[in-house]
RNA sequence: GGUCUGGUAGCUCAGUUGGAUAGAGCAACAGCCUUCUAAGCUGUGGGUCACAGGUUCGAUUCCUGUCCAGAUCACCA
């Protein structure tokens, strides 16, 4: 079918041309849709073409509204309201629209969502530190790489999602060491407490003893600065990290089991959120790459020397500063380290672009990433792209895991899921469910409320999350939009039960009332919504999406009789349309990374 | 101090390349379950879109300045 967009663009140009005889450029043709206290679904706006018609607004939108009333099909009415043209769209269109979805292709087949220039994409997400558990800001980040990996893929890309982890540096030799020191060879079997958990637990305890140490100090007359540099622990975590660089076993063997409780762990909270990866890297084993890309470049002279031996990149022609890209001992700063995984993978794997889904905390570090591999002269030097997120941050301000007020992520899904048990149970949802349905119920639920909570939020903003009051399971949630899928199921098992087959022949354009309208035009919108999601690289505009879908639905659901309607042709339509949204909003959910469940 | 984000209802958030009377939810109040699941639906109140200029037929949206908040500017990652 052809998309009553560009049809309509074409068609006022034409109008144009026929009524004043003046040929316009397409984008003088302003279209929108027609807001909802106004008849209509689309309206052209015709400030920009008074200069053409050489009338007033009302008139022009006149002579335009009765011209495409007689000359194209798809304008069955219009109205004028000031200088906008409210163009009515005939109701065999949108008819024809759900005939077309619902008996031939569907929503989530065919071709609808896709690009027309597909790209082999690598999106990296997650990147944790091994020396902690994964936090709220870790499941924004999750959440949001899976999400917008699934869009990329829906919209016709390859994609390729990978995860780097930290696994090296100070951090990891903290825990470590406060383990060696006072652990008593405890292990997550002999304590039973999750591995990523027991090793941060041990960081914090590095952290203790660090503090302790330090006040020792300055009491005997050090000044904090030196105090922080000078405290025992702190030295011997620093020559420990230059045993792991020596390679020395000892240090490598407790490395090794201790990262593997952490990965253990991770992986247990990875499942549970529903996120997974195509390929992990490990720093350990990419931390050395990049080195010799900058010696090249330096032979190049694209980069300069200090006297001391560091390199550095100088980026003050574009308004930065300069970056240094090696150490003066020679070895690699993180800078290097990007650059070198960076090539790797545009050389390996041949994408044509390479998304970073990180914190913008790091929005400076990206900016330059860019301009340095554009200085080293790789074309794909702008094919990366800094898909910065803004902060979770508390009521009372940012997240400090030293006060204590960090938001842990398998505490915060168990939180969620015995609040849906509460809510479930005191509405009596869950009666005649097995136990096992129960569960697998709970978990939809609780982890949907978690989800949506974040995902609907536009990326790039800060959020806030209250811990006292828990995520809303009413209005604007997952939860909302899980029920409203959940009903239409009820409806779609009754109609299987007995047995009743429903066939959309049966019904025609005018057994379909505004209500039926509205949703019809919302399916109409999901293609373009899933595509401008996958441009902006932004769940939160699917999430709205699915919200409005539900909304309208509802209240559809609550003014119009499904099963019970008399009228066969009607109840058909309302059948489908039913069926379709069903369809949308899982399919909506789905690339949100988001379950729904059968009833609730 | 430089750079970058952001500032929309009491709170959490929408608001498509500039368009009509700026929208939801939560919270508050008032209604709707003998009818497909009330985690729902309907209604009421709540706004100087931070502030001041500019661009134009028209600005929450674009530009400039001011104020406020956050991030960042390491031989840390």
């Amino acid at each position: 079918m052809e998309k009553i967009e560009s049809n309509l663009v074409a068609s006022v140009i034409k109008a144009v041309g026929s009524l004043y005889n003046k040929s316009i450029e397409p984008n003088f043709v302003q279209i929108q849709k027609t807001r909802k206290d106004f008849k209509g679904d689309i309206t052209i706006v015709v400030f920009p073409l008074l200069k053409f018609s050489g009338k007033g607004p009302e008139q022009t939108a006149n002579d335009l509204g009765n011209y495409l009333v007689q000359h194209f099909e798809l304008v069955e009415g219009f109205n004028v309201i000031k200088g906008f043209l409210n163009i009515e769209i005939s109701k065999q269109y949108w008819f024809s629209f759900l005939e077309d979805i619902y008996l031939t292709k569907g929503l989530e087949g065919g071709q609808l969502f896709h690009t027309s220039s597909p790209k082999k994409i690598m999106v990296e997400y997650s990147s944790p530190n091994t020396n902690k558990p994964l936090h709220l800001g870790h499941i924004r980040n999750n959440l949001l790489g899976y999400a917008v990996a699934n869009i990329l893929k829906a919209t016709g890309n390859e994609v390729l999602k990978v995860n780097l982890i930290n696994d090296r540096g100070i951090h990891i030799c903290k825990s470590m060491l406060a383990w060696q020191k006072f652990g008593n060879g405890a292990t997550p079997e002999s304590t039973g407490i999750k591995g990523d958990h027991l090793v941060g637990d041990y960081y914090v305890r590095f952290d203790q003893e660090y503090k302790a140490q330090t006040k020792e100090l300055m009491s005997q007359g050090m000044t904090e600065e030196e105090a922080k540099k000078q405290a025992p622990i702190l030295l011997e975590a620093q020559e420990m990290l230059r045993k792991w660089e020596a390679g020395e076993e000892e240090v490598l063997s407790v490395w090794r089991m201790m990262n593997q409780w952490v990965y253990n762990g991770f992986d247990e909270t990875y499942k549970r959120l529903g996120v997974d990866f195509d390929r992990l890297y490990y720093e350990s084993q990419t931390y050395l790459l990049g080195k010799q890309i900058v010696l090249d470049a330096l032979t190049k002279g694209l980069l300069y020397k200090k006297e001391d031996g560091s390199v550095w990149a100088d980026l003050t022609e574009k308004g930065l500063d300069h970056k240094v890209l090696l150490r003066s001992d020679g070895t690699s700063v993180y800078m290097t380290q990007d650059i070198g995984t960076a090539h790797q993978r545009f050389e390996q794997y041949h994408i044509d672009s390479h998304i970073y889904v990180v914190g913008n905390e790091q929005n400076y570090h990206f900016q330059a990433l860019a301009i340095v591999l554009g200085k080293m002269g790789f074309d794909w030097a702008d094919k990366i792209f800094h898909l910065s997120y803004g902060m979770v941050e508390l009521p009372e301000g940012k997240m400090k895991s030293r006060e204590g007020t960090v938001v842990d992520a398998d505490d915060l899904m168990d939180e969620m899921i015995s609040t849906a048990r509460q809510m479930s149970e005191e509405l009596g949802k869950l009666e005649g469910l097995s136990a096992e349905d129960i569960n697998k119920t709970l978990n939809i639920i609780g982890l949907g409320a978690l989800k949506y909570f974040i995902l609907k939020v536009d990326p790039k903003k800060n959020m806030v999350f209250d811990p006292k009051e828990s995520i809303d399971f009413n209005g604007n949630t997952g939860p909302f939009i899980q029920y409203t899928y959940a009903r239409i199921k009820s409806i779609l098992r009754k109609a299987a039960d007995a047995q009743i087959v429903f066939d959309l022949k049966q019904a025609s354009a005018v057994n379909m009332g505004d209500k039926e309208k509205e949703l019809v035009k919302l399916l109409y919108d999901f293609p373009m919504v899933v595509q401008e999601a996958a441009k902006e690289f932004s769940p939160a505009i699917i999430a709205n999406y699915c919200y409005d879908l539900a909304k309208e639905y509802n209240q559809f659901y609550h003014d119009c009789p499904i099963l019970k309607e008399a009228d066969i042709a009607v109840k058909s339509l309302r059948f489908a349309l039913s069926q379709q949204v069903s369809q949308a909003i899982g399919y909506g959910m789905k690339l949100l990374g988001i379950d729904v469940p059968e009833r609730m």
